[in-house]
DNA sequence: TTGTAGGCGTTATCAA
DNA sequence: TTGATAACGCCTACAA
């Protein structure tokens, strides 16, 4: 509403609205006096400039676009937190978006964050997402575009995540060195990078331990979430029973608990359990569950400098253009002060 | 990058900008043979306006901002899902902002989203809040403003609350009705809408059995999660000791169930709990914690139809201008399924 | 039915 | 040191 402009500025101190524009950017052509008089004015009259006008006049927008399958989820949630965070102090703002999980809505989202000119693009893959043709033409334009945890390696843009592979492995070895023996792994849609490095991760810890890879113990499931009763049964009811299950993410696993109880299974004496997590209320409960915790705001953090970097400099290449960082094997006994 | 302008498409069939602005605008004073000629180009070229140029010409933007104290909390994440789902397929897009509980970033928010152009702006009030002058300005402006879960009531603009004066009833009476007749409350910051509703709700649900008001079963605490020890421990110290605690969040809910854990205090055999909640994963651990869940998504959904009807519809006044939305009752016996 | 001109707020170029 | 002008992409009187 009746915001105030440089044309305000000018008419109101007889002068040109270009000697208003440069004085108030600090132009060393200006002369003092006049720099004092427009300043002093603007800042009395609580002059901001407007965003739209430099966007329209510059193509860009201080602004990064930012597209997640989902908000109300704790891991996304908190990585815009990580986001936000950089942003906010290196002078960008934040324009989210959420896919749904959603190969069109992604495409839409995509088209509108440029439509919108933001000056770059963090995005984590919908899980219906296989064809990426609309972010190879992205960085084929050159534009800023980062991947974060779900990410397509076919693409060589800069990729921030958790060390699914490592954080699976530590999982898997935990449970073995406990002494489970046979272990379950359920995980998410097959085709998505986050289920295939920690498919990885397990196996390559069975390896090393010298236990077979049973293809029978792998199970994965979309992300309905009550599809998971029937796999619970379906592995229990196997002979032997499985003594573990490593789950791929904290719905999961707090899935397999509710089932686990209702077959009257004890938990971890009968099986043990392990999940990826983003969530944090798993401390608060203090379950006989072990976690995978992963960095959710770090990768956020790193994701949001990475994409400034390569805004502000475009030409400069780091020698890895993938970054892991590293979870954390958080231990939950039963005994531990939980559930009793 | 390269995005085709009116401008190109003019060039391209030899006609004025004008000409094409009518044609793409479906203008009836455009012959239907120019017209298709118009489209069909546009079209194939994948043209798209520019938002930003449309929203300098005309000083809006189908943009709604949406300011909340935090985004990583599923209260508030479920809150914009429902409001980017009503935007969505109104034709608006949406512009998330966080105070991080903090007024002075809760004024800068509101700032940038002025300046940006929002068409309107939905906001829960950051924890910090008190001073309401700057939402006070803008209403006076007739700037389209929506309140949603942490309102101000002397702000007369709409607002969108879970029913939290009768949830609290609720639970209270609940646990009355459970034979608990010392019931302790901890609130948070005290001058929140939120906190006073449910006050008043406990305390109605009190005087309605008869049982005495008393101040000492009363805690207000603040974010920080971990003063929550303390308080319990306190809470617990007295004698009679309290035989049931009604919080205000989940997150103290959890917390007062991991202290009177350590306690060991039984739950609920000593000390039974309702807590208010946000959080989904409740359901799946299945503890003895009973909950006033609030429909998150729906307050987000009405808030973002409010405010889009005051946008369209300056003068439309309806004759309330707070909505509360029922919260439900869900009660999780110890013994059903959870912990063993 | 179509074109011309001006303006939304800002900056850059060129001239004075 | 300052000012006039044009341009970013679009729309809309007003003219033709």
């Amino acid at each position: 509403m009746e915001a105030i402009t440089i044309k305000d500025i000018a008419r109101a101190l007889n002068l040109s609205t270009s000697t208003v524009s440069r004085a108030l950017r600090g132009s060393y052509e200006i002369s003092p006096e006049t720099k004092r008089l427009v300043m002093e004015y603007a800042e009395r009259m609580e002059y901001r400039p407007n965003p739209i006008a430099l966007s329209l006049k510059a193509n860009r927008s201080k602004v990064l676009g930012v597209i997640v399958p989902q908000i109300a989820n704790h891991f996304f949630s908190q990585a815009i937190n990580g986001i936000e965070a950089i942003a906010y102090n290196r002078g960008y703002h934040v324009m989210i978006m959420q896919s749904h999980e959603n190969y069109e809505r992604e495409l839409i989202a995509v088209q509108q964050a440029l439509v919108r000119k933001v000056d770059g693009l963090l995005l984590s893959l919908s899980s219906q997402t296989t064809d990426i043709a609309h972010l190879q033409s992205l960085h084929d334009k050159k534009f800023p575009l980062v991947l974060f945890d779900r990410v397509a390696s076919a693409l060589d843009v800069p990729k921030i995540i958790a060390d699914n592979y490592e954080g699976a492995f530590a999982a898997t070895e935990h449970l073995i060195q406990a002494g489970r023996r046979r272990i379950a792994h359920i995980g998410i849609a097959t085709y998505m990078s986050i289920t295939q490095e920690r498919l990885a991760g397990y196996r390559a810890a069975l390896e090393k331990h010298g236990l077979p890879f049973d293809e029978t113990l792998i199970r994965h499931v979309g992300l309905g979430q009550h599809e998971i009763d029937p796999i619970v049964s379906e592995l229990l009811s196997q002979s032997p029973a499985p003594d573990a299950i490593f789950t791929a993410s904290d719905r999961l696993a707090l899935g397999c608990m509710t089932a686990l109880r209702q077959f009257g299974v004890q938990i971890p004496e009968q099986v043990a359990l392990v999940g990826f997590t983003n969530l944090t209320v798993a401390h608060l409960l203090a379950p006989p569950l072990t976690t995978i915790e992963q960095p959710a705001q770090e990768i956020g953090q790193m994701a949001a400098e990475r994409l400034i970097l390569q805004i502000e400099r475009p030409q400069h290449k780091p020698i890895s253009d993938i970054q892991k960082l590293p979870t954390k094997l958080v231990v939950r006994e039963s005994t531990a002060g939980g559930m009793k």
